[in-house]
DNA sequence: CGCGTTTTAGAGCAGACGATCTAAAACGGG
DNA sequence: CCCGTTTTAGATCGTCTGCTCTAAAACGCG
């Protein structure tokens, strides 16, 4: 009954998702935007409303697009144990393959943008849902007797949480495998998990 | 044999400290501040050279005025155990009784400016002494058989490290004391150093 | 084929940005 | 007591910001 948009939806989010992720709130331009969604400022303006709500719309769908699939993907593994150390072999993969070292989209939201009570709200909600995949699946671990329970699993699902986080920090600033992976490994081995491999080329 | 100064450098750069730490650096205008450091933009420029320069010496400030006295604050501790308990146990509260929930501004900026290639460098040395602190107290824990020696003084020093940048992170959006002293106290615990407390009232 | 509706395109709005300019002001040395 | 030097104050530079305006374009319906 009118004109049809000319734009896929997943795909200009995509791309303001991207600059988002190198450049951060505040320092990325509408203009900027508007050259990598391949349109108009009116066009945008007309089909997210402001420069915020777009940002919140790209951080969406970096979540589901990043985060989620990635614990999706390990929970297909064999054991509980297993897929904790996947995930974290995962990040720190991920972390050092960036040659732009742009972290995660998350993390640098939740430190950029925690003024923004909304938007704080938003990202609380999804640490949330992070602690919690950590909480359950290391639960099992320890059901099975793969983990200690020398901490409680919430304890050890907000400390699991804790390094993921560092990691995501420590990597903009020193992508060295051995920093990373040995943070990863020493909170793996402490709790009883197998490590993650540091020396020579990534497995795959 | 000129006009002296009217301001006093450390004042100032203190004024400019808070406005990053409150705002981070794309955030924050030069007439902001002007206004906070009660200086006219161009008493600033030919002080400090540009807005850029500004923010590393306020770095800087804030690096000699936070982070090296904390760490000089629990070297004095009975037993290097005991100091990594107390650092942790600082960072918390620290995290905890502000307000704005500004976090520490090492990790702020390790997010925000990592690409400043100049400010990258200045920012990995920083996480270097971090790292170093850690690993020397660690190693001193394990002599004294305070600490496991299940994980080496070196990953255990990135796991602390990495423990530490997550707490700072997570600060900004859930400043929650069971999150926060929860996810030091089960780093602590799998040491087998002491825990910081949980319930009431901080300690002091 | 108009008609109503929505999306395009591109110019352009007011305001804020980082940075600088011109002078006046405030010193110490000769 | 003027001179050389540095720092002040306040106006202002050109540019960029987020955002909006006016039209033209592209559809489905009657």
């Amino acid at each position: 009954m009118a004109r049809p948009r000319e734009f896929d939806e997943a795909t200009v989010l995509d791309a303001a998702m991207q600059c988002f992720w190198a450049g951060g709130f505040e320092a990325t331009s509408t203009r900027e935007l508007a050259e990598r969604m391949r349109m108009t400022p009116a066009s945008i303006y007309n089909a997210f409303g402001d420069k915020r709500a777009l940002f919140r719309r790209a951080l969406d769908h970096y979540i589901a697009q990043t985060l989620h699939k990635r614990i999706a993907r390990v929970e297909g593994c064999p054991s509980p144990g297993a897929a904790i150390t996947q995930f974290f072999s995962d990040v720190v993969e991920r972390s050092l393959d960036d040659p732009q070292r742009r972290g995660c989209l998350l993390v640098n939201s939740a430190v950029e943008a925690s003024h923004d009570a909304e938007m704080r709200e938003a990202l609380a909600g999804e640490l949330d849902q992070y602690e919690a995949f950590f909480r359950r699946i290391l639960a099992a671990a320890q059901a099975t007797g793969e983990a200690t329970t020398a901490v409680s699993a919430e304890d050890g699902a907000r400390q699991l949480l804790a390094t993921v986080l560092g990691i995501r920090v420590l990597c903009r600033v020193r992508p060295d495998r051995d920093l990373l992976a040995g943070a990863a490994n020493a909170a793996l081995t402490l709790l009883g998990l197998p490590s993650i491999p540091v020396a020579g080329t990534p497995p795959e």
